[in-house]
Order: C-alpha cells, then sequence, then structure tokens
DNA sequence: TCAATAGTGTCTCTTAGACACTATGAA
DNA sequence: TTCATAGTGTCTAAGAGACACTATTGA
C-alpha cells in the first residue's frame, strides 16, 4: 500500500481522538498584585485543589468561542480581552483522560473582576506569584498568604500567563485591558508595577508612554483628592 | 438539575469531539531569503495547492512528540528546533470536517533542509515573503517568484509563523538554531538579515551578540576562502 | 500656610547607528 | 601589492534612570 492510497483510506473519525478543552487565565489587579479567578474542586481528581475555569470546545464552536461562552457561564464576566495563551497536551495532565486545552488569557479591569466574582460566587481571586527560576509553575495564595494548592498542571498554565503578559506588557497595548476607560498616568504605572513586580522610574515610564502614542489627554481631571488631581487619559490605538 | 448534578453526569465522550492535527512550519535559508517546506495536494480538498506537513496527534501521544513524528515522517528531517506556536481552530479550515490544529514551527540548518529535500522527495522549500500589513497571511512562491497557492488556512500560520521567529529573534537564542555548531559572525547577521528582511549595523550587530554572552570563541577559523578568514564561534546557553 | 501628589527640566549613563579605520590572508 | 573581507575605535544620537525642581489642589 503506497503513501497515497493509505492517506485516501484514512479516515480519522476511526481513530479516538483527544478530548479538547479551554482553560480561562483571568488576571486583575488588588492591592497592587496580580489574582487569578479559581475555582474549588470538588469531586476527584484534585478533590480540595483549585482550578482554572474551563470547558470542553464544542464541535462546532470555534476556540475564541468557547473561551467567550466559558467566560460568560463559569466566570459571569461580561467582557474581558482574550488572547489564545499556549495548548497543553502532556498525557498525563488530567487522569480521566485524555485532554488537550488551549489556555486563554483574560484581562479583567477592577470592575470586571468585582463582576465577576459576584457572578460566580464559588470563584475567588487568588494571589499570583512567580518562582525565581525562568520557569515553573505559578502559585497561588489567599491574601493572607496561605498557599492554595492548585489543580492539574494549572501552576505551569498560570506561569506562561504571567510571563507571557510581563513580557510584553511594555511594547503592546495589553496594560490598558487592566484599567477603565478613563485612566491616569499614575494608575497606569501601578498596573505596570504590579504586573512587574517592581517599582518604575516615573519621568521615563510617562514620556515612554505618552512617545508611544498610546494616550489621548482628554482635558479632564480625577476628581475627590485632597491633592493635585491627576490628568485623566484615554487609549487610543495607534494609526 | 443543578451545575454539580450535570457535570456528575457529563461525559464529554457522548459529545462529537474536534479532530486534533499538528502543522509543521519548517524554515529555513537559502540564498539569503527564508524558505519554507511545502507538499503538493494530490486530492480535494485543496487538491493543487500547497500545504504544510502535518498529520493527526494520536491518543496516547504528545503534542511536541506528534510534532517530532510528522517531522521525521513527512519531512525526513533527523532533528530541528521546535516550538510551538499557535492553535488555529476556525469552523471552516478544513471543509471535510472540524480540525483543530496545533501549529509548531521548526527550524532548519542548511544541512537540515537539504536532508529533508533528499528524504521527501515531494516537499519543496517555497520562498516566503510577508505582506506590509502588520498581519494578513504570509505567501508562497518558487525561486523564479512564482506565486505557490497555498492550502487550508497555512498562510495564516505561515504569517504568524515568520512574525513569530522576526519577533523574538533578537532576544532570544533562536536565530542559532539556523547555523552550523561552528559559524563566524557574519554568518550569523546572514541569518538574522535574512528572516528580519533588513540590513543591519556591523559593529552594533557584534557588540549586542559578543555582549549577550551566547558565543564562545574557538580560536579555529573558516578555511578555503580569498580573503582573511572570520573567527569560528559557538553557541553557549546563558549561565 | 502645609501636605501630598502631579508633572517637568536636566544631567548622566547606556546602547545603537554611522563611518572610517586597521588587520589579515590569498592571489 | 592588491583585493576582499574581518574586525575595531570613535563620534553622535536616542532613550532610560536619577533627582531635584515647580505646579496645583484641599485642608
Amino acid at each position: 500500500m503506497t503513501e497515497a492510497e493509505f492517506l485516501a483510506r484514512y479516515d480519522p473519525a476511526d481513530y479516538p481522538r483527544p478530548a479538547l478543552a479551554v482553560d480561562l487565565v483571568l488576571l486583575g489587579l488588588r492591592g497592587g498584585r496580580p489574582v487569578v479567578l479559581l475555582g474549588p474542586r470538588a469531586q476527584h481528581p484534585h478533590a480540595g485543589r483549585w482550578a482554572l475555569p474551563g470547558g470542553f470546545v464544542g464541535i462546532a464552536e470555534d476556540l475564541e468561542a468557547a473561551a467567550g461562552r466559558v467566560l460568560r457561564e463559569k466566570a459571569g464576566a461580561a467582557q474581558a480581552y482574550l488572547e489564545q495563551l499556549f495548548t497543553f497536551g502532556a498525557l498525563t495532565r488530567d487522569p480521566r483522560m485524555r485532554i488537550v486545552s488551549v489556555a486563554y488569557l483574560g484581562l479583567l479591569t477592577e470592575a470586571a473582576l468585582a463582576e465577576a466574582l459576584a457572578q460566580a460566587p464559588s470563584l475567588r481571586a487568588a494571589a499570583l506569584t512567580l518562582p525565581a527560576a525562568p520557569d515553573g509553575p505559578a502559585e497561588a495564595a489567599t491574601e493572607r498568604g496561605e498557599g492554595l494548592p492548585l489543580a492539574f498542571d494549572h501552576g505551569e498554565i498560570l506561569g506562561v500567563a504571567l510571563r507571557r503578559l510581563r513580557g510584553k506588557l511594555d511594547y503592546s497595548e495589553v496594560g490598558f485591558a487592566l484599567l477603565p476607560p478613563l485612566f491616569t498616568l499614575r494608575q497606569l504605572q501601578d498596573v505596570h508595577e504590579a504586573i512587574l513586580g517592581t517599582a518604575l522610574n516615573k519621568p521615563a515610564f510617562r514620556r515612554r508612554m505618552l512617545d508611544r502614542g498610546w494616550l489621548a489627554p482628554t482635558g479632564r481631571h480625577e476628581a475627590g483628592t485632597s491633592y493635585r488631581p491627576a490628568e485623566l487619559f484615554r487609549f487610543q490605538k495607534t494609526p
């Protein structure tokens, strides 16, 4: 049998297929630190551990559509910036069966984070930390610093997610997905510092962001401060 | 029925699953320009068009293992640097059935490219060009510049591949995957210029690469030149 | 006036580009 | 000696960090 004959007869429907899922890394900021939305696992496997919201991909459902559906159904978030992160397919990642999962990174504003927690009461916002090593899994913890054990390979997924976000924060527009429509330069810097975990130089940061052409001044200023109110900016796509 | 009851009864094996495949973007350099390995499609759909080497993922096969298997079986390449690129899952990307494909980027040295073409005679090395627009599909052509029509969404995949490679060329070690174990600084610069499609400043490039700590001098020099022979370097991982 | 933060001017340091220069081996 | 390329010294320009300074609001 030649390869052409083999291929003509080959019907992949005859072969067992891995299940295909999406998992969502929904990141927000709280108290100047990154948090991720996790749900408790009630059943085996990994009962008592904490897992990313996820779901299976329908046979007539786009990957992005599946991610959006999980965002609505499991995380109660009306909208979030979503981008594909990486696809995890290790044989042993789920002991029940072979599941390949396309992970998505989702970024939530403070309002979207609060809304998701209100709509999906079983979720909690867990503080996220990365080890010093350049790879290796991220760790989740309560606000008091008590570790939250992660289910499956979700620590690895979180590691990839936070590193990806750090890597593209400075040269891309993702940072604005964590801010409301109107924001001050200090808020923008706070977002960057929270994601990177380091302090940034104020004049340099302002120069850089203004030179990027991303910031449209509104002429309006924040209200209710007891000090000089900062100007409010709006994000605009670079032309 | 509560959500917990629904989930307890839910068996994804009862639902139809998308087929899962890997597609390989095997890039090399030829004549100072990027080329990609493509095979002709003999059957419908897209008969007469050119496609990336690919194959279905086995139920007990890792994603990376599937990519490696396709590399050996369909491209006859003994070894190549492989990294996961992006997962393509549009509903209409294959008219026969729903196929979700995890695309991998593979980088071939000149020797590996020649070996692959010798081992897999149906493949050809097609010149690769990107449109000026920041996204949009790449285009393949013969060495004479005649366009080669691409099958499925493989133009999109090639666009993502070349842009990803360009983006990480300068800050990562991927460039060395296109060079033999011993190489000159000029060869390294030629690789970067071919991928980026622009000329680079020689002193600045040398300084930058030497400062990165990636280059181990060997003390040896190239032979057979009719001019001053350049020093040969070896790649070493940064500590 | 003071406190607190917004926002800026300027110096320095690092790094990239430009460009010319020296070095080296073969014909 | 000439040719072609390897490899370097140095000037300049751009951008980031450091730091102090001015500006603006409410209390």
